[in-house]
RNA sequence: GUGGGUGUAGCUCAGUUGGUUAGAGCACCUGGUUGUGGCCCAGGAGGCCGUGGGUUCGAUCCCCAUCACUCACCCCA
């Protein structure tokens, strides 16, 4: 029995990786045109560095971290998101020494040790933003607008759904509302029973139908909010509204992680079954310092990498793999040894060449150019050989030249490339 | 961690009320065209019918177990 992949990890194969640097690309290209620069980090690192960020009593570092000893024994962690490692090299680094106002964003994979379904994988792929160094609402409009860009310039529909979390200062009234109002209700599901006590804000987001019923009358989190983050969430609305981002404001909205603060939001689809959430993300003042840094606020969100790649192919707006730009139909050993060297002279043009190395018949090698999607073919037989010349076909129009050949194989190509160009 | 669904060719799936050589489409190879791709036609190759056990004269089919995949809950990007 051949080895396979681990549960929940995936190969991504030719024909999907074109996808995923079309997704690359789009985000790189806008996150530039914002000021957003790329940061590299480590997919491993201490664990205490995620505990002591997302939170120690969260789902993901209670039951689905990838953690295990080091051959010293110290505790090490795969990342599970891409916030806690960036905001780790940005205080390392001392990065705000130079940019007080800093913007960074990394992408690759993150690790949750979850039951895969669709659209959840135990390795899986974010672009993770952070601006950090400013508590502006604009800033936070202007991310939002910015996420909602790329999803827009990738083709993608999807809303926007934004909350206000508030700080230190105006959480604790609106938990204690909360719990009084959730002692009023007798008949909580399970699932809410057990997060009255872990995470109180989660009940609100319970799919439970009864539930909703009940928290239809909950004490909203908005109106709980201090003087400070009111101003703040009206400011990053208007923010919103100056740059045209479309939104709704949902209350219930929590994240799962313990460190935000003020502004959240989420980015929703209904095209990938349960999974709605294609990028997510909130501030988080008071992270920086805890973790041992500055004391400067920031913002940031991640987005799925398979949720957008989903996205992408079920509305078949996925690219196609291109074609190259010729292939190198060449018959007899002499032949095929003079094109052997101008393949790789054609090459050095800048050219992608594909050329057949086993002497196959013509026919199966046109169709070999034609499943390389190649713009030209060039044909060289006995016959060329002999009389110095190539046939140089057009496969779109099937139209053929004859092209004199001279030895000086460089400059020949670099005319040929022109003429291919 | 919990629940449902599905395991037959590289892929998508038929099928056998339990019976001898298990099928299709796509993809692949060869030929029809002695040197010209996409369309068409013909042929070919490719399966321990997920694995182990049970029932039976006989199991890909029925039963049990197990593993894998998948969807959903929980949670989350």
């Amino acid at each position: 029995m051949a080895v396979k992949a681990l549960k929940g990890f995936k190969d991504i194969i030719p024909g999907e990786v074109e996808t995923w640097q079309f997704i690359e690309h789009t985000a790189r290209e806008i996150l530039h045109s914002f000021g957003c620069e790329e940061i590299k980090v480590p997919i491993l690192e201490k664990t205490k560095l995620f505990k002591r960020s997302i939170g120690e009593t969260t789902d993901i570092v209670e039951k689905e971290m990838y953690t295990f000893a080091d051959r010293n024994g110290s505790s090490l962690t795969m990342r599970p998101e891409g916030t806690a490692p960036v905001l780790r090299a940005y205080i390392e680094n001392s990065l705000h020494v130079a940019k007080p106002i800093c913007k960074l964003f990394t992408i690759g994979p993150m690790f949750r040790h979850e039951r895969p379904q669709k659209g959840r994988l135990r390795q899986f792929h974010q672009i993770s933003v952070e601006m950090l160094g400013l508590d502006h609402p604009r800033q936070d409009a202007e991310l939002m607008a910015m996420a909602a860009l790329i999803i827009q310039r990738l083709g993608l529909t999807v809303s926007l759904e934004i909350n206000s979390l508030g700080c230190p200062k105006c959480r604790p009234a609106f938990n204690k509302a909360l719990l009084d109002f959730i002692g009023t209700i007798d008949d909580l599901c399970d699932d809410c029973l057990r997060r009255r006590e872990s995470n109180p804000l989660r009940v609100l987001d319970c799919k439970n139908e009864t539930c909703q019923e009940h928290y239809k009358d909950a004490p909203s989190i908005l109106d709980h909010l201090c003087a400070d983050c009111d101003s703040h969430f009206s400011e990053v609305k208007k923010g919103l509204d100056l740059l045209e981002v479309n939104y709704v404001v949902n209350s219930f909205m929590v994240r799962g992680l313990d460190y935000y603060t003020r502004t959240t939001f989420e980015l929703i689809t209904n095209d990938l079954g349960s999974q709605s959430a294609v990028g997510a993300g909130g501030r988080y003042d008071g992270l920086v310092k805890q973790l041992g840094g500055p004391a400067v606020p920031g913002i940031g969100f991640g987005m799925g990498m398979e949720r957008l790649a989903l996205l992408l192919q079920e509305s078949g707006k996925a690219p196609q793999a291109k074609g190259i730009d010729l292939f190198i139909a060449a018959l007899g050993d002499a032949a095929q040894e003079r094109c052997f060297v101008i393949c790789q002279a054609m090459r050095r043009q800048g050219l992608q060449v594909a050329m057949d190395l086993q002497d196959r018949s013509l026919k199966n090698q046109m169709k070999q150019a034609g499943k390389a999607k190649a713009s030209y073919t060039l044909i060289m037989g006995e016959d060329e050989l002999a009389q110095n010349r190539v046939v140089l076909r057009n496969m779109e129009t099937r139209e053929q030249q004859d092209i004199t050949f001279t030895n000086d194989i460089e400059n020949w190509c670099r005319e040929l490339a022109t003429v291919i160009n």
